[in-house]
RNA sequence: UCCUCGGUAGCUCAGUUGGCAGAGCAGCCGGCUGUUAACCGGCGGGCCGGAGGUUCGAGUCCUCCCCGAGGAGCCA
């Protein structure tokens, strides 16, 4: 018989069906027993009686939580079950009989527990909709770009070079010379985009920080889009279009998967259904003094800063024109305003932090030598960069998009920990 | 790096002014013909994170160390 998944299961109503899958919980009472069976794309519950194969019977008894087994049946309606269908099993024919209880209980666990065994925590309820979710924000970004008529240009991860500061970086010894691991793509974005005109990347990228939050991770995964002849309004307007489309996409394409995380689709699609709201640094930071967070003209914006901001806007809201001297040295200053920059960060709702940050670039040499010495940088393994800049210099902007982030804003998770599938985090590099 | 809270059964936790080590879940045995993290009865299960100290006596008080969680700073 041909294997039918749990999510197909509504076109095989009233017939013999074969579920291949694995043991998530059993219950019983008296002469009846039920089996609670995923199969990876979702839960379906068989009941067994006595009247079926006895063997059957006896084996939803005995076999423990993680079995891994085939499941032979007939699919019936019935509201009372989980997920809205049934199935009265005929057969049931183990594959593998674990020896041992299954770690990973119904009941709750402590974060440590749980990371400790995230190789087996990934298979349990509230994770697997979270990963489908991340599967569908990669998926609506990489062809938003490729409608948009983006080339995917992929960035070393192996670099020599800085781009985010350089206390952050992981060294590495590259056959006797000081490498790092990428902090992001987006110099050789740069590069590939005046190339090719628009291009984007998504790949792990690596920040040292000695971060202990809620929205950090130490290898995570950036969405970067580049394109040349783009100023800083018009990058504005491609970041706004790409993040509507992804929720647009997820809300569309994941309905299940969010209803089982208990998020409301049309929440997202109301905070996303008009313009995201631009305001400037300086008004920024006199919103968040007004909400009674303490910051000064000068600072970047906390996680409570980001947080009074979201909460008073309830979508996201772009952030530009940062003061140049708390920003990279790629970052184009405003004609008009040179002490600031050409930048924008955008700050997603509900207390999500900042998921995008982007800026028009530096395009002239004298410029870009001016602004690495500014920030004590050496020129030398910039040389390639200032090139750039030397032949077929280009007005054009970028931003970078942190995915774990916006999954962790779509699926509406507390931890960004849970956002990927084996995060890294302080201190945690197991399993 | 700093601040706060924790570490007791496989897991989640309780443990009174310092005086015999406890519960729920999981496991094992039994019961129940519609369970939804099922429920009911029974059984087994402990280097109380580690090292020192105070005391007649320490899970409990003190010192140091190790580990975990939450938050800050910094960032996506």
């Amino acid at each position: 018989m041909t294997p039918v998944e749990v999510t197909e299961l509504g076109s095989h109503v009233g017939s013999e069906v074969l579920i291949q899958g694995w043991l998530y919980n059993k219950r019983s009472s008296g002469k009846v027993r039920f089996v609670l069976v995923r199969d990876g794309t979702g839960l379906v519950q068989g009941v067994v009686t006595p009247d079926a194969d006895p063997t059957a019977f006896e084996l939803a008894d005995s076999l423990p939580q993680e079995s891994t087994l085939r499941l032979t049946g007939t699919v019936r309606t019935e509201p009372r079950a989980p997920g809205g269908y049934e199935i009265s099993v005929t057969r049931i024919e183990p594959l593998h009989v674990p020896k041992a209880p299954f770690p990973i209980g119904l009941k709750e666990h402590g974060t440590g527990f749980l990371m400790d065994h995230r190789h087996l925590w990934i298979r349990m309820r509230r994770q697997t909709p979270v990963l489908r979710i991340r599967d569908g924000v990669l998926w609506a970004i990489r062809s938003f770009f490729r409608e948009r008529g983006f080339v995917a240009t992929e960035s070393p991860v192996l670099v020599g070079t800085s781009v985010e500061g350089t206390t952050t970086l992981f060294p590495l010894d590259y056959f006797g010379t000081p490498a790092y691991l990428s902090q992001s793509g987006q110099l050789y974005l740069e590069a590939t985009c005046a190339a090719l005109g628009k291009v984007y990347w998504i790949g792990p990228v690596f920040r040292a920080e000695k971060s202990k939050t809620r929205r950090h991770l130490i290898e995570f995964w950036m969405a970067e889009g580049e394109q040349a002849f783009l100023d800083h309004v018009g990058n504005l307007a491609l970041q706004e279009d790409l993040v509507r489309y992804v929720v647009e996409a997820v809300a569309a394409e994941h309905s299940r998967d969010l209803a089982e995380l208990e998020r409301d689709p049309a929440v997202l699609l109301r905070e996303v259904g008009g313009p995201f709201p631009r305001i400037t640094y300086h008004e920024a930071v006199a919103l968040v003094q007004k909400a009674g967070v303490s910051m000064a003209v000068g600072d970047d914006f906390g996680a409570p800063a980001e947080d009074a901001l979201s909460q008073h806007f309830g979508r996201p809201v772009f952030v530009e024109r940062f003061p140049a001297v708390i920003k990279p040295f790629y970052m184009k200053r405003d004609p008009e305003r040179p002490d600031l920059a050409l930048c924008a960060d955008l700050i997603a709702p509900e207390g999500y932090g900042e998921i995008i940050g982007g800026s028009q670039r530096v395009d002239t040499e004298e410029e870009l030598l001016r602004q690495l010495r500014e920030a004590g940088l050496p020129i030398e393994p910039y040389d390639w960069y200032l090139d750039l800049r030397r032949w077929g210099a280009v007005p054009h902007a970028g931003f970078g998009l942190g995915v774990e982030r916006t999954v962790q804003w779509l699926a509406g998770i507390a931890h960004i920990r849970e956002a990927i599938p084996f995060p890294r985090t302080l201190d945690r590099l197991y399993p």
